[in-house]
RNA sequence: GGUUCGGUAGCUCAGCUGGAUAGAGCAACUGCCUUCUAAGCAGUAGGUCAUUGGUUCGAAUCCAAUCCGAAUCACCA
């Protein structure tokens, strides 16, 4: 039980053994003790004063009184200020947590739950490398489970890959016709890029098909759909829906092109999934749901033959679940795909992380499959991120300003070489950790930057600027890991000591220093912000965290030598801090999906 | 037009289940490397928390209205 919870029980004891009134832990609000005034935490009293019938003063008094008399061993004093409780707690408290966990390489994680949760993200288009935005919501997603994981949840990660429709046919079609049998290795270009400029090629030839049948007189419409180019591309749809050999043929080559190509960048930001499936397995699914929900009177069959539901009740409009041709539209494979998917995992819980773009779409489809009464529709939830825009507004194909991702990652790496390269630290290392430091921290500096935000904002992203490796930022975090690590490296000698006896008390605990202190109070909530990041489904809560704990550690070590500390058990006392700093820092981070190094 | 989300320092953001004098980072300015890594630390300056009203001991936080911005409301996916 955390400190906290443990003021807030004992809060709640003492007020019914001393007014005879039940209060639940929960009600009482409990904060850290504001800068300027004395003491570690803070009952607020206004709440209970007129439950009570006493005034804040009193009540205070009267609390602070029995709580120092009856649990000791917990606070030391207290003082009254304008009906806030001010609780200093007992050094002993600290300094037996430290004890205890500064040798834990486990330390914040939770012991499992059992529980199941599904977190997808990345559905990756087949005819687009990956840029900006997927990073984003990568990097959330991967965060998101591992501190789901962290929380004590069984997570299986997973992945949809959009690999049909009339937009993938789109490149294909331009393959065919000014590829002249080009590849990837014969151009020496990655896959998935290779193949997405052909998706480019396609839409320069279509606007100039649509130009020139615009000057013969066309409406626009009328001649996006005359286009020679596209109704080749609509033949090739139907070729592919109907399974003729050549058009799988070289749908399956394109796609392995595009395959290996992602697996290079997934690879380099550290994606991974469990499972991933693949739409042009998925897209029929969802077509016995729509009988069922008509027997169930959950859907309605227009004159034409198409299927839709009402909402209208649930201040939605009506939606499309079945076109008149009986072929299912994209929510009907979701729906499909979400049955699908709780029949072969049971997830408690199923995050679908998605942009924000898309918020309407998932209400719906959490609704639906709710009024179709599916098992999993209950633990449907839109981990909804929003868009990554650039200082020039929002990135757009068309006029090449999206950020590629693999380019981002390169120059990212780039920026930290220069970098690392201007201060001159690591001049022995090797040539292959070198590089190695490279990638951790310019990777780093993305991943924090991304995911230091309140995942639901969407956010403005500035090549030139926004990407610093001082403050808030990844970097920061690293560097403040490896100086402890260095420190700990150089006082190697009294490892035993630290593993050993540990630390002598002995009624010396009052001696613990301001900033001491601090540092063990805020190491002390890492497991709480563990649990309200994954409660929240919300990263950057450790971000802040883990920036917090950087802050003080730094002020700590500017103010208090630790190798060379006052005494013997001052030495012991910070090196077990510093030790205990740069676990949680390394935890923190790694749930994050950053490494921190041992030297930088 | 309906729905949803956002508006906090010059910039990027915390804080939002109501609590003490609204916090960080960047940028600007001052100091601090002959003792553990200065990718650091200490400090100065910078605010009508979009606006107006309401709820109450107390509002950046809750409610209402207004203004500004975004997303969405396809027999596209």
């Amino acid at each position: 039980m955390s400190v906290i919870d443990e003021i807030k029980v004992a809060a709640a004891k003492a007020i019914y053994d001393l007014f005879e009134t039940t209060v639940e832990p929960t009600q009482i609000l409990v904060n850290a003790t504001k800068q300027e005034f004395e003491g570690d935490y803070t009952v607020v009293l206004f709440a209970f004063v007129k439950q009570l019938k006493k005034s804040p003063d009193e009540l205070g008094q009267a609390l602070g009184e029995f709580l120092v008399k009856n649990n000791h061993q917990l606070f030391t004093d207290f003082n009254v200020i304008k009906g806030f409780l001010n609780l200093s707690i007992n050094h002993t408290i600290w300094i037996d947590f430290l004890q205890n966990q500064f040798n834990n390489p486990s330390y914040g994680m939770a012991t499992p739950s059992g529980k199941k949760v599904m977190v997808e993200y990345s559905s990756p288009n087949t005819n687009k490398p990956l840029h900006l935005g997927h990073l984003r919501n990568n990097f959330l997603g991967w965060s998101t489970a591992e501190i789901l994981k962290a929380s004590g949840k069984e997570v299986m990660k997973t992945c949809i890959v959009n690999d049909r429709g009339i937009h993938i046919c789109k490149s294909m079609i331009a393959w065919q016709l000014f590829g002249n049998d080009a590849t990837p290795e014969s151009t020496h270009t990655k896959g998935d890029h290779f193949v997405g400029d052909y998706y480019v090629k396609f839409n320069d030839e279509l606007k100039k098909q649509i130009e020139v049948l615009i000057a013969a007189g066309k409406t626009k419409e009328i001649a996006e759909k005359e286009a020679p180019i596209m109704q080749a591309t609509q033949q090739m749809l139907l070729d592919w829906e109907a399974g003729k050999p050549a058009v799988i043929e070289l749908w399956k080559t394109m796609n392995t092109w595009v395959y290996s190509g992602f697996d290079v960048t997934y690879k380099s930001i550290g994606s991974d999934f469990d499972k991933v499936y693949y739409e042009s397995n998925t897209y029929l699914l969802g077509k016995d749901l729509v009988e069922k929900g008509l027997a169930k009177n959950v859907f309605y069959k227009k004159d034409d033959g198409s299927v839709w539901i009402d909402l209208t009740g649930e201040g939605l409009d009506e939606k499309i679940v079945q076109r008149r041709d009986g072929t299912a539209v994209y929510i009907t494979q979701d729906i499909g795909l979400a049955e699908q998917r709780y029949n072969e995992y049971q997830a408690e819980e199923s995050i679908y992380v998605i942009g924000d773009e898309q918020n309407y779409h998932m209400k719906v489809l959490k609704l639906i499959c709710q009024k179709l009464a599916l098992p999993g529709a209950h633990g449907i939830y839109h981990l909804s991120y929003g868009m990554v825009e650039l200082p020039t507004g929002k990135m757009k194909s068309r006029e090449g300003t999206v950020v590629d991702a693999d380019d981002l990652v390169a120059e990212m790496i780039a920026i930290s070489k220069q970098k690392t390269e201007e201060l001159g630290k690591v001049k022995d290392f090797t040539e292959a950790e070198l590089n190695n430091l490279y990638k951790v921290i310019g990777l780093g500096a993305l991943k924090f930057f991304l995911l230091r935000v309140d995942p639901k904002k969407k956010m403005i992203f500035n090549p030139e600027e926004s990407i610093d490796f001082h403050g808030f930022t990844g970097p920061f975090i690293q560097y403040t890991h490896a100086r402890i690590k260095s420190i700990l490296r150089k006082a190697e000698g009294v490892g035993q000591k630290l593993e050993g006896e540990g630390l002598k008390v002995e009624g010396k605990a009052s001696d613990l220093l301001k900033l001491e202190k601090e540092v063990i109070k805020h190491i002390e909530l890492f497991p709480a912000t563990i649990a309200e990041a994954a409660q929240e489904h919300d990263p950057s809560k450790v971000a802040i965290y883990v920036f917090n704990l950087s802050q003080l550690f730094n002020s700590f070590y500017a103010q208090h030598s630790i190798g060379n500390a006052e005494s013997e058990e001052k030495k012991i006392l910070r090196l077990q801090i510093a030790t205990l700093s740069a676990q949680v820092l390394k935890t923190g981070m790694s749930i994050l999906g950053i490494e921190v190094p041992e030297r930088m």
